[in-house]
DNA sequence: TCATTATCCGAGCGATCGCTCACTTTTTGT
DNA sequence: ACAAAAAGTGAGCGATCGCTCGGATAATGA
């Protein structure tokens, strides 16, 4: 059986090039008007006139204007897990959290205006493909990292639940930072007090 | 000068008792569809309709759709904060922590379907209001606090920056949870976490 | 009582939206 | 070279939206 086709997958896969330029041209083009007008201002139509092909095009690869955004947060999602997980061989699980800290600030604050709106302006749908993506395959990974490294660690009895916990609080705190106060994302003290805050819990002194 | 005018604030004060309940009926039937279709189907005349009003009605009250769901908000980050702050003279910074965490986790635990709607179905135009009332009132009552207890606290250097950091830690993993995994907002486990996460940051073992 | 004010009504306007489809142009494969 | 397939076009349809306005009804207060 053929990949699940998702509500939000692509209408036709773009086999010639120049398609691949106009699938990429109109994420580009959908992208820019999502951060300067948001999302109602992101009709169809503007996107297709900003990308410079027809609507007619538009929907040769979209099924329709969830679908567009649906991608574009797919994509940038990917682009984001990709940061996370290119660290040189961790070493220990201080050294591991800090890149992991700092890595994840890296990426939103250097991606803000596209991270914000995505997150403030976009509706929720079809984020279960992108969650599953990181939740289910980054959390294994460091639960394997944190099990070789498990006489470092304070004694816990749950540590899958611990694992998601801490993510969820890394990633959920600096999202709300880059929401309220994006300025702090430029301090170095948050990435400090991130990674004391969650050393302090997860490691021996 | 009379209290300024916010561009979502009531076109009109209703003065009569009836008026009074109307506006209300015209907010319930708002979170209602709200929660059980979204907000792009809470069109102005779906709520009129659902509150038993017309159109004509509505817009004697509210000057547009947003200032519907900017009141809604309001009140609901009103009722929210009031839960926090009832606390019976907290004695030690590990009972008022206890408090504030579990009071927090009880409040969108309660108001799950109406949390997680205004959080993910309406655009965030006008929250910054609310989060003057909360940052700005519930932050320096915190610090003045823990001012008081400074000897029982681990030293900081910047102590505004501790409280804040905190609170967004707490909310925002709150948030997370209730959006991505609410079921776990039903678990003692969680509650005892942040407050050991948080409580192990801040306080002297 | 009765003028004044507050409240409520709802048909319908103008604008915009997502999207279709009959069609043309470009590329591919032989 | 040339038929088939892929890519691109854009006028315009049907639906829905937020909202207005002229007028009816109910409460108020002197």
């Amino acid at each position: 059986m053929k990949a699940q086709k998702s509500r939000y997958s692509p209408r036709k896969q773009p086999t010639q090039a120049r398609a691949i330029a106009t699938v990429n041209t109109i994420l580009e083009a959908a992208a820019r008007i999502l951060m300067d007008s948001g999302y109602d201002a992101a009709s169809t139509n503007a996107i297709a006139d900003r990308a410079g092909v027809s609507v007619g095009t538009l929907y040769e690869y979209f099924p329709g204007k969830e679908a567009i955004f649906a991608e574009l947060r797919r994509r940038e999602g990917f682009r984001h897990y990709k940061t996370l997980i290119q660290d040189p061989r961790p070493t220990t699980p201080k050294t591991a959290l800090r890149h992991l800290v700092s890595a994840h600030i890296e990426y939103v604050r250097d991606n803000l205006p596209l991270y914000v709106a995505l997150e403030t302006e976009v509706p929720r749908f079809a984020i279960e493909d992108l969650e599953l993506a990181v939740l289910k395959d980054y959390v294994p990974l460091s639960n394997a990292f944190l099990e070789v490294h498990r006489h470092e660690l304070k004694p816990r009895n749950n540590i899958d639940f611990v694992t998601e916990l801490l993510m969820r609080v890394m990633s959920s705190t600096v999202n709300d930072y880059a929401l309220r106060s994006p300025s702090h994302l430029n301090n170095p003290e948050l990435t400090e007090a991130l990674i004391d805050l969650i050393g302090g819990y997860l490691l021996k002194d």
